[in-house]
DNA sequence: ACTAATCTGATTGTTTCAGTAGACTATTGA
DNA sequence: TCAATAGTCTACTGAAACAATCAGATTAGT
């Protein structure tokens, strides 16, 4: 399991924001944790990640919520797996080369190089617009199955 | 960090005998060991899950040791890694769709399955053998660098 | 028998993850 | 202005995974 599940939420919660709402809408958190039931205090501490990251922005009191603080197509998942679980690196050795007294000759290095490019490729195309779009599509086709 | 050291001292471990060793020759754990500095019974652990899975064969008593079970050739990075840590299923919904009430509509499903596929490409086609190639190649450099 | 090697199970400390609890701050509107 | 609403902050707990060690059992060659 390599995105845990407070990245799942928070990707969740996000295409919650874009799917059900404009963009500019404001959401409580209150509604979308019982959405995706999540407890509602656990969902405060995802988001507060996202906000502190500029992803959300949030307005507190009475009609306050949160919101997305840029469009859905300039948020990619790399941005919000990194937040909320920090990067991909596939071993200590490449966050700290220091950490392999012979990093340079390592045959082991440039697989998992690989294995981080490959992994960043996929996240960084993949924007909130992409899945929202992705998500609708699957709606039309159901319909057209089911009434 | 998603490469746990467990699998990455069985990586090392496996391209010791590779590099050091002919593929049919015996080597006493100890020496990895100290080669890879590591304990050596944590290696021991390491390496039952190995044997179990028919990397290695070993053979007890003096001049006892292990080796590969297989050419270095049939062996990749994907099966080492699957036996160390599991499968790289990138979130629960994945292993098991009951977790997720709707996971034939879910807009993140489809892209934690090209993550999963991206990663078990880059995995599946790494050998011991390319990887053992590799690290000669390096070596060859070196010298020319530096002698 | 002795020794060199792997095998096995129990145990420990650390870190990360998931989730809860409660007090606090800001905003709106009656 | 005050009460209700909604986000913020800090601390804590329980469970699981990870890294590593210890002690002893088993096997095989000389």
């Amino acid at each position: 399991m390599i995105i845990t599940t407070r990245t799942h939420y928070a990707v969740q919660t996000l295409l919650d924001l874009v799917l059900h709402h404009g963009e500019e809408t404001l959401v409580p958190l209150k509604d979308i944790a019982k959405r995706q039931g999540i407890s509602q205090t656990y969902l405060e501490h995802i988001i507060t990640a996202l906000v502190s990251n500029g992803i959300l922005r949030t307005v507190r009191g009475p009609k306050g919520g949160i919101k997305l603080a840029k469009s859905a197509k300039e948020v990619n998942l790399k941005a919000i797996v990194e937040i909320m679980q920090g990067s991909f690196d596939p071993v200590e050795c490449l966050v700290d080369a220091r950490t392999c007294p012979r990093s340079n000759l390592c045959a082991a290095r440039d697989t998992w190089e690989e294995l981080k490019a490959a992994i960043e490729k996929v996240l960084t195309a993949t924007t909130l617009r992409d899945m929202a779009d992705r998500q609708n599509n699957k709606l039309k086709t159901e319909n057209m199955y089911y009434i």
